[in-house]
DNA sequence: CCTGGTTGTTAGGCGAGCCTAATGATTTCC
DNA sequence: GGAAATCATTAGGCTCGCCTAACAACCAGG
């Protein structure tokens, strides 16, 4: 149906809408790391296909096919994602360029059939539900109390653009459905403890690694 | 590396080579059902990336680099479609477009971890050797005498191309692992004996279906 | 010998997708 | 209200990878 490079947009917009809000072509291109002139062009080449809406504000919509094309494609970006670590044994903060470029040679029956030897996963490894599945509320790791402990459930998609990230998590202890608990909120730093361990987070880990209500 | 486009020619060249002989643009063209410019063109910017050689008969040769990116791309088609039937459960003749698409997509990490999880098998579904491996000998069904008796060991690659070939083998009892009895060749169809029944094959088969010595 | 089939290449064209440089059009902020 | 920042677009250019039409070179067979 759609191309690689249209299929990247697609998943890019749902993921910028799903978990930023608004989405403009700016913001497309700073995610994508294409130049403003690419994106505008391939926006409008998104809209000739009936994919996409610009509302008067240019503000980027899928439309209803444009939506299920988008699910489809997060769908398998994070169902090949759990198979990378659930089958072939990879690294839970090594999938991302893999499931990248996999998510792109799945076909319908591959997605089904990967569904159920998978066992119908409601979420990929780093904690990202399935779309279409209703998600478990989250905030940001900031919005702790000092002294709260809470469970790690989700790294958002586009934190795992930034090279090393999911890395430096693992790195710290800090991984989905670990407990950890807000132990002080610095400027230059998170301080918090995971099973008994006192550690040190980069204090953009805030916004970026989210808690259990 | 290579771009998918290339690398289906070099897959293409491996294939020819391996079941043809020798390899000449216009057998490429004919395969990859190409104009014969298109490939001309593709064959140069090979040759210029240093994957393939021309002879003073304008046969094609791989090179050195060419034979590694060759081997390693039809060893991960030949992955895939052991992942698709072994792991997912598609049937053994549905494989070959989805694998099309999933060999660009696997990295050598994940072609090493699925030849660790599928046990290192040494053929794909269809009994084509992955390369590096000394193919078991084989001969065309139409050489079996009437009387005789042999395994299908092998439909090559190439034959996978043809729209529903496959599927009319398995339709017609045919497929890797049976053992089969020539009863006559005809000129309109070979007569032969699978688990008891006689079954009526298309003659093209005699040349498609490749049997144990 | 020359004619017909096979083969390869040239020429010219097209869409997808990227780029930079420059220009318009808004919005925001002082 | 005007300057600065942000955003979108135009213009022009590039490679890749395909196409058709036309031509050139070859080989084989009557």
């Amino acid at each position: 149906m759609s191309s690689t490079a249209a299929e990247e947009y697609l998943q890019a917009i749902y993921t910028l809408s799903d978990e930023n809000g608004h989405v403009v072509s700016a913001r497309l291109a700073e995610f994508l790391g294409f130049s403003a002139p690419a994106v505008s062009e391939m926006v409008h080449r998104l809209e000739r296909d009936g994919l996409v809406r610009l509302d008067d504000h240019k503000e980027v919509h899928l439309t209803k096919t444009g939506k299920t094309q988008a699910d489809s494609i997060v769908r398998r970006h994070r169902l090949a994602e759990r198979f990378l670590v659930e089958v072939l044994g990879f690294a839970w903060w090594k999938t991302h360029e893999e499931a990248e470029r996999l998510e792109h040679a799945m076909s319908e029956e591959m997605e089904a059939r990967m569904i159920t030897v998978l066992g119908d996963p409601q979420t990929c490894p780093h904690g990202n539900p399935m779309p279409g599945v209703t998600a478990i509320p989250t905030r940001p790791l900031d919005r702790l109390a000092p002294g709260e402990r809470a469970r790690v459930l989700r790294i958002p998609d586009q934190f795992e653009h930034e090279p090393g990230f999911l890395e430096y998590l693992d790195s710290q202890g800090v991984k989905p459905g670990v407990t950890l608990e807000l132990i002080e909120r610095g400027p230059a730093h998170l301080r918090v403890a995971i099973e008994g361990a006192e550690r040190s987070l980069r204090p953009d880990c805030g916004q970026k690694v989210w808690m259990a209500l």
